[in-house]
DNA sequence: CCACCTATGTAATGATATAACATTGTGCTG
DNA sequence: CAGCACAATGTTATATCATTACATAGGTGG
């Protein structure tokens, strides 16, 4: 879990909650985990994980209105778009990155014309125990 | 512009107030087009919201927190995918599908065991209209 | 008729996110 | 160093999105 020195207080306080939770983080419960650092308005999270997201540290799930720290940051570098598993019984999320997916979305916006700026792929389901357990 | 029998009074007036806007329309926003026909209440919303994405005459963008009448109905019934180009400039949504896409992310689920129940695919960018323009 | 299920109406509340404004720190540059 | 610009911070209030809880009404099948 290394540092990054380039981070403020308030943005290190909120990755190392993200990080340290084992699973998706609302900004509120963020908030929260924070108060004893000294955080006392949502603003200060919400600012926070803004810079976070920019430098791609963390990743924000839409269809949960949460955030988790990014588990594999050299993917950013190539181009790759992060796609989320999420597990709706037991919470998991696994990070992953696939080329082919990306060149197939990459070759749809070239073909239209689209200009990708941000891309969202978040599969909800069950993770393969949660499926087993029933 | 097909009318469908089946719905109630509720889900009939949120699906034509979708299917009129030209752009995805948030529930309150529906709300505000629909208290001339008596709507009065989020919830009155909501859950006429609840039934059409069941039966997938609408969808939900999850980056946007707002919904849009379904474009391609057919799509559903061989398992497709849908996914979406929004246009952070001028709002228009762009759904479509695409096999490649949806083939590689159901093999993903299946070599790693995830059982996928709902999947979100959003692009945000910029049309090819307004990236030309700007 | 009655039990059940679905839809509805209404009020209140909870959860998520941003606006507006004052202040502080930091690095640059004259 | 003084003055300036810029980013980050702190705080209050408010906007926006969504659900809980409870009461009512309308069909459908036993």
């Amino acid at each position: 879990m290394s540092d990054h020195p380039d981070l403020t207080r308030n943005q290190s306080l909120v990755l190392g909650a993200l990080a340290r939770a084992d699973g998706p983080r609302s900004a509120y419960e963020l908030l929260d985990d924070l108060r004893d650092d000294g955080l006392r308005a949502p603003l200060q999270v919400y600012r926070a994980l803004d810079k976070l997201l920019e430098l791609r540290l963390a990743h924000r799930l839409e269809s949960l209105n949460a955030f988790v720290a990014c588990g594999e940051p050299h993917v950013h570098e190539e181009g790759g778009i992060a796609a989320f598993a999420i597990c709706e019984k037991c919470g998991r999320v696994e990070e992953f990155c696939d080329d082919a997916v990306c060149g197939r979305l990459g070759a749809i916006a070239h073909e239209t014309g689209f200009r990708p700026r941000r891309t969202t792929i978040e599969i909800r389901g069950l993770c393969r125990t949660c499926a087993e357990a029933g």
